[in-house]
DNA sequence: CCTTAAACTGAACACTGTTCACTATCAAGC
DNA sequence: GCTTGATAGTGAACAGTGTTCAGTTTAAGG
């Protein structure tokens, strides 16, 4: 029983997650507003309570989709990859995805979803992404019993995800900041080293 | 020639960075205001206004005084610490300072410094406790190169880093989530282990 | 054509950071 | 003691925010 509409609900919803996509990608969260969203979308701040009940919502459907396309850069560079590059090609694309989109992917880890309903669709991404990595370091470790395996996965994840939030945070100065290759070296290589 | 004032200026500045702290560990930076900090200090907006030229100085000035607290918390830490377990013993304050102070911890990397006198100033901390972690490591590696030494450094700064950003932003799920000391041990292991 | 229900609007509310004309207060000079 | 002048402090005002919701517009069903 559509009505009025020149958009389906549907095409509303993806109207507004391009479009503050579009303006946290270009200006950063703090800058965004739903006034804006809503005037780029044509419509009014009326018309998006009718989609999402607020902001938060909004932020973590955007959320949702910033993980996708992490997840997708992931599957996409390690099916291209040397097999013996996998995790490197993971790791990289994991690096280069913060920094090419620095303010989409920091709205990830700064946005805290209230409703534990919506915060385990954010889980069910993250512990995605920690599955894809701890699959391809079983892979070069097969020696390493589950929950060894376990710990080495998570903490080379944690040292990917550091690496990125320190460049993205423009922290790393002098040390590493130039080029984040060695310093991904530096992390992979006594990980990976067979002992 | 100070005036009807109750306080100094200085002793202001103190008020002010301290109520804002306490605001910010309490309900974060999102229920942070300029008015209800100087309603906590008994002064109104304008004031705060004589004392620092925006929110953003204010912030500023609170990372600068977390930041040297984190500092503060390595060192005593190192000091107690078995000669053979400061590394760890360094990366366990860094963690355990990131999950006890999660707002104020966070807000070192979510403010954006746009003077770059003042971003010098934060770079400073920084590059301290970067420093610190690289002495710390080169006295583990000996045999370690310059060059290989900061690499390694900047990696393993960033894998604590890393597992303190996930740990606060609760993204570690199942993995590790509980304890992070094994995660930790994980990180540390390979790198410190002669090759 | 009329009814009716959904689509959509935009004014209103309580808040935000920031500014600045104004007042209150005190130290110094007479 | 009184006047003056400068500083400390105020709080109303402005433009903006998220959110709500009474009211209007629209189009489909009868």
């Amino acid at each position: 029983m559509a009505r009025r509409s020149d958009h389906t609900r549907e095409q509303l919803r993806e109207m507004a997650l391009s479009q503050a996509e579009a303006a946290i990608a270009r200006d950063g969260l703090a800058a965004l507003s739903m006034r804006k969203i809503a005037k780029a979308m044509g419509y009014t701040v009326g018309t998006l309570y009718l989609i999402f009940p607020n902001q938060d919502a909004l932020l973590l459907a955007v959320n949702l989709r910033t993980a996708d396309a992490l997840h997708a850069q992931l599957l996409d560079r390690i099916a291209t990859a040397d097999p013996a590059e996998e995790l490197r090609a993971a790791a990289l694309a994991y690096i280069e995805f913060a920094v090419a989109n620095p303010h989409r992917w920091r709205l990830i880890f700064e946005l805290r979803a209230d409703e534990p309903e919506q915060a385990a669709h954010v889980q069910r991404r993250v512990d995605q992404l920690f599955t894809l990595i701890e699959s391809l370091l079983a892979a070069r470790r097969p020696n390493l019993r589950s929950e060894a395996l376990r710990h080495q996965a998570t903490a080379l994840w944690a040292g990917v995800h550091g690496i990125a939030a320190l460049q993205v945070a423009d922290k790393l100065g002098w040390s590493g900041a130039r080029d984040s290759h060695p310093v991904l070296d530096a992390l992979l290589a006594p990980i990976l080293a067979e002992r």
